[in-house]
DNA sequence: GTGTAATGCCTTTTT
DNA sequence: GGCATTACAC
């Protein structure tokens, strides 16, 4: 059955999907269907008889490209099979993997992720000897900060200290030696970070014209996703891909432009036209997702914006309750108020619809520690990642060696966990083996025990491993000791991680793809589990949407973010990471400005000041809630036709699919470390239990977080 | 010179 | 709570 194309998009969506060949930029406001615009595009190229192996889909993640082709199977009733698709860093990636002589001489192809950059980076700090003993030194962090920024925006360090860290220039000939050596030490080890992939693509792409003739002829319908946060070499290389007159679509939105920090440059999509010549432009600004009062609310979060962005979003939508600005008396108390708000919610949308979203990673903890508590599931995006853990690095450490021998920085980690041997020496092992100095390699057999045990199973492992999986299996037989011993409060926790490596490690064939697509997709973020809560930093949450969106910490210093406060440009952009942020709620949008925050270095609750962002908002736009001093929450200054009942309002349950309420009977007491003493009033199944807290209502709690009396 | 234990510091965002 | 620096032991 032939798609409706008519009745399934306005007039603005179905032009870009209709669109024939030639050059399109798709201007495409937050909600307004850029996503459908993609995936219906998919289905009409297919359906004009396009073969899906000649599109290739460059978004922000491999998962998101995955989706829209998978969407756009669903909508043709045939699979889209074959559809190149994924982010700038993995197309690199497999286009070089298939021709390692672009890469490097070697052709080897071991990807470092940002910590193993930062151990490169402070391997060759010491090896020039500098910042010893000057605690204003740069840190390996900002080392490495400064020299991809500078890299991704194409300048020289010395402009982007001038411009970004003026205090940091007096290291400016050391950070630029740092640099340097960097990269020497890149290639003498056989490694390429995140750059290089994009850099090394870009010039095989230039100067080998049998690649770009191989590529074009593969690829004849280049589609872009997020077009807003690429950088310069990316828009270099979508048009060596498309050439200039040649098939590209790109789908941006130059007022969700978030990643500037990392090189993004929203200049790109005003070039678009001027590059590729006789670009047709297309904007989308009818809003399907969000209700009239949270669009209000977005509205004037751009409105205040330096930049005058030319859109004001129109709802589709009908209806829809003004969003909440709820202030609780500190960050500490924001976590139960958030759960009540959750559990509130919850009655109306199922778990997983509900995400509650913050600038950083770490702001989520307090929450984390009360829904552990509470027993209710959780699923976070952002902040540390999953491959990042040192287990896991351990683990990944000793296959890399089998592909690549002179991959330093994994001797190091695969030869530091021997007793007395630490990063100067683990380098002179591993040069003697590769040199192959036999002497020098026994005598250092000799004096640590436990050398010779690991450079056998090494070789064991070389020789014999022939899955990921397998070898990954090897490799936790003999690590599995060394974790044990490293870690002994929480190493049950990391096995499990372990495990869940070999879970993902069995998916794959290949050693190479399985490591690089550990660093170039975080793990493979699991599915959305249903009936979760989502956490999410607001860099993750971009593209995604939710029902209900929570949002914490809107107080100065944390949002925006502290770092961004000495420069106008960040501080715009962190005005449009809010603006991304509540642009994700289709159609409950809460605002929470905790009052005091929690100082954990002196031990106080300091006063915290609204964000500027937030103080700025009409009254109109919200609707104002505070937490009063006895726990519960009153309406606050300015008054409000309030229709909706306050979080507060009357004792309520948790979880989506409430059984009919038991008799109030009495089972007995308990205490909660969160709410404290209350009634059991019916054990359910599960071991849980419904309990009523005094002052927090009805509550389903895991009988191990009772202390019953 | 090297490894380790103790002490002080500050917490962004990500491929 | 993790990281870097420092002081101390081998």
């Amino acid at each position: 059955m032939p798609i409706d194309f008519e009745r399934q998009l306005n007039p603005q969506q179905l032009e870009a999907v209709r669109h024939g060949d030639g050059p399109v930029l798709v201007i495409a406001g937050a909600g307004s269907g850029k996503t459908r615009t993609i995936v219906y595009r998919l289905a009409h190229l297919a359906e004009r008889g396009v073969p899906p192996e000649q599109i290739l889909l460059l978004t922000f993640t491999r998962k998101a490209a995955q989706e829209m082709v998978s969407r756009a199977g669903a909508l043709l009733g045939r699979p889209l099979a074959g559809a190149g698709g994924g982010t700038f860093h993995s197309f690199a990636y497999s286009v070089l993997r298939r021709h390692p002589q672009l890469a490097s001489d070697t052709g080897n192809l071991t990807l470092m992720d940002r910590g193993d950059a930062e151990d490169a980076l402070r391997e060759v700090r010491d090896g020039l000897g500098l910042g010893k003993s000057d605690r204003s030194f740069p840190k390996r962090a900002t080392m490495a900060d400064l020299i991809t920024k500078a890299r991704n925006k194409e300048v020289e360090l010395k402009d982007l200290l001038e411009r970004e860290a003026f205090h940091l220039l007096p290291y400016l000939a050391d950070l630029e030696q740092v640099a340097a050596g960097y990269e020497t030490f890149k290639r003498g080890h056989g490694l390429l970070d995140y750059d290089d992939l994009l850099f090394l693509l870009e010039r095989a792409l230039s100067e080998q014209e049998w690649l770009r003739t191989e590529l074009r002829a593969r690829f004849r319908h280049v589609m872009v996703d997020e077009y807003q946060d690429t950088n310069l070499v990316q828009a270099r290389i979508v048009r060596l891909l498309a050439g200039e007159s040649g098939n590209v679509m790109a789908v941006g939105d130059d007022a969700q432009s978030i990643y500037a920090f990392r090189g993004a440059n929203v200049a790109n999509i005003l070039e678009f036209p001027k590059i590729f010549t006789g670009a047709r432009i297309i904007r989308l600004e009818r809003n399907y997702r969000s209700t009239q009062p949270i669009l209000d609310l977005t509205n004037e979060i751009l409105a205040g914006a330096a930049q005058k962005f030319d859109k004001r979003l129109v709802a589709a939508r009908h209806g829809g309750d003004l969003p909440l600005l709820v202030q609780p008396l500190s960050d500490q108390s924001q976590a139960r108020q958030v759960l009540n708000t959750v559990m509130e919610l919850s009655r109306r949308h199922p778990l997983h619809e509900i995400a509650v979203l913050f600038r950083a990673g770490y702001q989520s903890f307090p929450l984390e520690a009360a829904l552990t508590q509470l027993g209710m599931a959780y699923q976070k995006y952002g902040g540390i990642r999953f491959h990042e853990a040192a287990h896991i690095k351990d683990a990944l450490a000793y296959l890399r060696l089998t592909r690549n021998p002179g991959d330093m920085l994994s001797w190091q980690r695969a030869l530091a966990h021997i007793r007395g041997i630490g990063p100067k020496t683990a380098l002179r092992i591993a040069q003697a083996i590769l040199a192959g100095d036999q002497p020098a390699l026994q005598k250092k057999i000799k004096k640590h025990t436990g050398l010779d045990a690991l450079l056998r199973d090494l070789d064991t492992l070389r020789r014999t491993a022939k899955t990921p999986a397998g070898a990954l299996e090897q490799v936790l037989a003999f690590y599995t000791p060394v974790l044990v011993a490293q870690f002994p409060d929480d190493y049950p926790k990391r096995q499990a991680g372990l495990e869940q490596l070999l879970q993902i490690a069995a998916g794959y064939q290949d050693l190479d793809s399985f490591l690089a697509d550990l660093s170039l997709d975080g793990e493979q973020q699991e599915a959305r589990r249903d009936d979760a809560l989502v956490l999410s930093t607001v860099h993750s949450a971009k593209g995604l949407e939710w029902d209900a969106v929570l949002l914490i910490d809107l107080v100065q210093d944390r949002f925006p973010s502290k770092k961004a406060q000495a420069r106008p440009e960040d501080l715009e952009e962190e005005r449009r990471l809010l603006y991304v942020a509540c642009t994700r709620a289709r159609d409950e949008l809460v605002l929470f400005v905790p009052g005091s925050l929690y100082n954990r270095y002196n031990g106080c609750t300091e006063p915290a000041l609204p964000s500027p962002f937030v103080s700025e908002l009409p009254e109109a736009c919200f609707r104002r809630v505070q937490e009063s001093y006895l726990g519960g929450m009153r309406p606050a200054a300015c008054p409000e036709p309030a229709r909706r009942p306050g979080p507060e309002a009357e004792p309520r349950e948790t979880g989506t699919t409430s059984p009919p309420r038991a008799a109030p009977e009495t089972l007995g007491r308990c205490k909660h470390k969160i709410f404290g003493p209350g009634k059991i009033v019916a054990k359910l199944e599960d071991n849980k239990y419904r309990v009523n807290f005094p002052g927090f209502g009805l509550k389903v709690i895991v009988g191990d977080y009772l202390e019953m009396l």
